[in-house]
DNA sequence: TCGGCTCACACATTTGAACGGA
DNA sequence: ATCCGTTCAAATGTGTGAGCCG
C-alpha cells in the first residue's frame, strides 16, 4: 500500500481497516456512516468527454498516472476531526475486452483480479478543514500491471474495466479508529470508470489525452506563433504576451495589504457591493484566484470567510465570469455581474500543480482604488484594486 | 499471423540546487 | 547573513513506433 506520510500507528490502523474494506468491498454495515459528507469530482467535463467514448488508462511496468487526474473538492467534514483519504481502483465487472471496430466489447473472461491495493493520500491523517480548504488531488497515484510491483502502485490487468472509489475515513482515537466502528464515507464517480490498456486503441482517446494533458503537448500539431490563449484575442487593456514569458504578477493589478488571513495564503473581505477573496497559494510561481461578487447572495458567505472554505455552489450561490476572456471552469477573476455563468467557483490545491489562468492584465494595470477587508463586522486591512482593469 | 506488450526515444513540464543582487 | 528572484540542469511525465512474444 502507498501509505504517504502516515505515521507507523496510524499506518497499522488502516492497514487494518483495509483488511477490512478487503474482506467486504461493499458491506461494510458494522461501520459508522458519516452523513452530511459532500464530494464533488473536480474537471468533471473533462472525465465525462473521455467517459463518452469509453475512457483509456495506459498501465505500465514501472506505473503510469492517470489522466484525467482524480481531485475532489469535499465538504461537510467536521473541521476539527482528523481523516485519512485513500482510493482503490477496483473490476467492474468480470469480463474481459478488445476493441474491435472502433468499438468495446466482451472478448472472454476477467483474470484473477488482484486486491487489497490501496493508494493514500500523502497528507493523510489531516483535519477535516485542511481536506476542505483546498482539492484533494490523488495525481500522483500510479497504475501498473507488474503482480510483483514493489512501489506499491495499485495492480491492473489490461483490456479489463475498472472503478476508482474514494474512501474517507475518521482517524479520530477517541471514536475507535482502526475499530470496527470507525466512520468511513466511501464514493465513485460512475464517469471515472476506465479501462486499463497498455497502449492506447481508441484513437479518440490518444487525441484526447494529447489535446488535455500538458505533457503531451509535443504531440499536438499546430505549433508556431502560439501565444497565451488570452492574447489571442486582441483588445485595448490586454497585451500580446508570447508563451515563454513570465506571467505578470497578481498583484500588477490587486494588492491586498494588511489582510486577515484566511488560510496560510487567503484573504478576504466585502464593502457595500462586493465580496472579495484574494489567494495566492499553492503554486511556487504565481498561483491566484480572485473572487468578486456584487449584492446577495454574494459569492461566498461570512461562515466561509471566516474558514476560509468558500464553496458557493454549495449554497446555490452562482459565480460568474468577470473577464470574457477566462472561459468558464478556469481560474480567474468571477463577478456575479456578468452573465456567464461559472461552476465551480473556486479551486485551490496543496499540491502545487492547479491550474492557473493566464493572467488577462498588462503590466500598466496599477492599483487604483481601495476599500476595506473585512470578515464580519471586523476591517483588518485594505484591498486596491483598478476598476478598469478588473472589468467593474 | 496477430493482438498485446515492452522499451527506447523525443518532447514536454516540474523540481530543486546554484547563483547573484538587494 | 538572509532573503528573494532567476537560471539551468536533472528528474519526471507523456505518446509514439518498432520490435518482441505467446
Amino acid at each position: 500500500m502507498a501509505s504517504g506520510g502516515l505515521s507507523t500507528s496510524a499506518k497499522g490502523k488502516v492497514e487494518q481497516l483495509c483488511d477490512h474494506l478487503s474482506e467486504d468491498l461493499v458491506s461494510l454495515t458494522s461501520h459508522q456512516r458519516m452523513d452530511g459528507v459532500q464530494v464533488y469530482l473536480h474537471e468533471k467535463d473533462l472525465w465525462t468527454k473521455f467517459h463518452s467514448v469509453m475512457t483509456e488508462m495506459i498501465i505500465t511496468k514501472a506505473g503510469r498516472r492517470m489522466f484525467p487526474s482524480y481531485k475532489i473538492r469535499v465538504t461537510g467534514l467536521n473541521p476539527k476531526a482528523k481523516y485519512i483519504f485513500l482510493m482503490d481502483i477496483i473490476p467492474i465487472d468480470s469480463h474481459r475486452y478488445k476493441f474491435a471496430d472502433n468499438q468495446w466489447s466482451v472478448s472472454g473472461k476477467a483474470e484473477v483480479a488482484i486486491l487489497g491495493r490501496l493508494y493514500v493520500h500523502p497528507d493523510s491523517p489531516a483535519l477535516g478543514i485542511h481536506w476542505m480548504r483546498q482539492l484533494v488531488s490523488f495525481h500522483k497515484l500510479k497504475l501498473t500491471n507488474n503482480h510483483l510491483d514493489p512501489f506499491g502502485h495499485i495492480i491492473l490487468n489490461s483490456m479489463h474495466k475498472y472503478q476508482p472509489r474514494l474512501h474517507i475515513i475518521k482517524a479520530d482515537e477517541k471514536s475507535g479508529f482502526g475499530s470496527p466502528n470507525t466512520a468511513f464515507y466511501t464514493h465513485s464517480f460512475p464517469e471515472t470508470v476506465f479501462i486499463a490498456v497498455t497502449s492506447y486503441q481508441n484513437h479518440t482517446i490518444t487525441q484526447l489525452k494529447i489535446e488535455n494533458n500538458p505533457f503531451a503537448k509535443g504531440f499536438r500539431g499546430n505549433e508556431g506563433l502560439d501565444l497565451h490563449r488570452l492574447s489571442q484575442t486582441p483588445s485595448k487593456e490586454y497585451v500580446l504576451v508570447p508563451q515563454n514569458t513570465t506571467r505578470p504578477r497578481m498583484l500588477s493589478a490587486v494588492q491586498v495589504t494588511n489582510g486577515l488571513p484566511l488560510s496560510e495564503s487567503c484573504m478576504a473581505g466585502r464593502d457595500a457591493k462586493r465580496t472579495v477573496v484574494f489567494c495566492s497559494v499553492m503554486s511556487p510561481k504565481d498561483a491566484f484566484a480572485l473572487f468578486i461578487s456584487a449584492g446577495e447572495p454574494p459569492c461566498l458567505k461570512d461562515t466561509d470567510l471566516s474558514s476560509g472554505v468558500p464553496h458557493p455552489e454549495q449554497h446555490g450561490n452562482i459565480c460568474h465570469c468577470l473577464s470574457p476572456s477566462v472561459p468558464s471552469g478556469s481560474h480567474g477573476l468571477y463577478s456575479t455581474e456578468p452573465a456567464t455563468p461559472l461552476q465551480p467557483c473556486m479551486y485551490i490545491s496543496s499540491t502545487g500543480d492547479s491550474e492557473v489562468p493566464d493572467w488577462p492584465f498588462s503590466q500598466d494595470c496599477l492599483p487604483q482604488q481601495t476599500f476595506s477587508i473585512s470578515t464580519g463586522q471586523r476591517v483588518c486591512g485594505n484591498l486596491s484594486y483598478r476598476a478598469d482593469c478588473l472589468g467593474l
